[in-house]
DNA sequence: GCAAATTAATGATTTATTCAAG
DNA sequence: CTTGAATAAATCATTAATTTGC
């Protein structure tokens, strides 16, 4: 009983059933994930989680916070690896040698027109909707907000449950469909305690930790993460 | 509009809408809390979560991340309180010193027959159901598991969306009212994607860090956190 | 060519750190 | 100054690659 192997897929848009105990990404899943990265998108609010999800949801099965863990992965180890590039870069120039080519440039700089220019250019299928998020690097500012922090991203433990692309009932007051790049409603959320907690002022700014790791500015919505109570 | 103040009530006792940004814990509240974290509550699975938040809810409002941060809040402090206590013990005792009393006992030891010997001891509203949760410490283990991690903490994002301590419909199977030390059921819960994600193997066990910090074995029910889409 | 053994990637959790409201 | 809230770093664990022996 130490391993069954059940005829695994290869792991390939075979949106069946993966008895799997974590999901694994498909290739398009993948391709998806690594270009909206590359667009900027870092730290996805709730819903373009939720939106994301959705959407590569037609090419495997796959949960909210699967797209979450993927970003918060992925940023992290993007940015250790460039670390130790950078690192090893350095070195290789004080053990003295004539200056090679510059060290990599930073992976995560869109600034691309609008369009992307993804070095990958794998053949995805390109999603609308998904495929180009805005870059959300003009440091977007609520007009006339506070602004402190860059990303309350309070959304680890909320998101509508509103679970595909759907329609969305536009109940709200953004459209959502194109891309909300601003805050939904400063309101409360979560709870219908009948008090109008989780305060009200939201905004959204850029911090820039340690380097060069451009933190792309976000807003957040603040949703039900992975709703979908399925009773 | 930097921000709006509505007449924030005295914070406590009042279960009236509490316009602040952040929770605000009544005195009851943060007994009960310190109640269930001296019976060796440390990470309260999502059942355990809505049940404490459910009946603190009585004493003024508050959400399930609350309940949740606090925990995460008051077990870091806590440890580092003592980590800090113990090091100016050692330091004093080094300092030469004749070996004063034994250093500050690790709070977090229940071990109590199964009722409270809070130290605190007090007037706390003794809310049924939430006074005395079974300490959890006797390492429990799946009947047949593989066992593995202590607990896979999935809840930090899921949670059913019911809310109060109601009735609870036991539509799953454990009874979950007096509390279920045991999964609820290993299947995937958070998608309906047709697939049957997330695992079957899911089992608890004890880790211990580094001192004596134990940490509770919990088991993970799975469970839509805060969800509540009240759309 | 296949399958057990090893290694490398990477999904998922936990812990530490930081920020700011009260 | 306390502490709720949020994020990032560190860690764990599982899956896929890859290697190795038959």
């Amino acid at each position: 009983m130490e391993e069954e192997k059940p005829p695994s897929p290869p792991s390939s848009s075979l949106p069946a059933a993966s008895p799997s105990s974590r999901w694994n990404p498909t290739k398009e899943q993948i391709a998806i994930l690594e270009g909206l990265y590359w667009q900027g998108i870092r730290t996805p609010t709730a819903d373009q989680i939720q939106h994301i999800t959705g959407k590569l949801r037609e090419y495997g099965s796959i949960e909210g916070k699967n797209v979450f863990y993927w970003f918060q992965n992925h940023k992290a180890r993007q940015r250790q690896k460039q670390k130790q590039e950078s690192f090893a870069y350095f070195s290789r120039l004080i053990h003295r040698h004539p200056p090679p080519p510059p060290p990599p440039p930073p992976p995560p700089a869109i600034s691309c027109s609008n369009v992307l220019c993804a070095p990958f250019c794998l053949r995805v299928p390109q999603v609308e909707g998904v495929g180009l998020y805005k870059p959300q690097y003009p440091h977007v500012y609520l007009t006339g907000g506070a602004i402190k922090r860059p990303l309350p991203e309070l959304q680890r433990m909320e998101m509508a449950s509103k679970k595909s692309l759907e329609p969305i009932s536009s109940t709200h007051q953004c459209s959502y469909e194109t891309l909300q790049l601003f805050p939904l409603h400063p309101t409360g959320i979560m709870e219908k305690t009948g008090s109008s907690l989780t305060s009200s002022s939201m905004e959204a700014n850029c911090n820039e930790e340690e380097g060069q790791d451009e933190e792309g500015c976000e807003i957040l919505p603040f949703f039900n993460f992975f709703g979908d109570n399925r009773s």
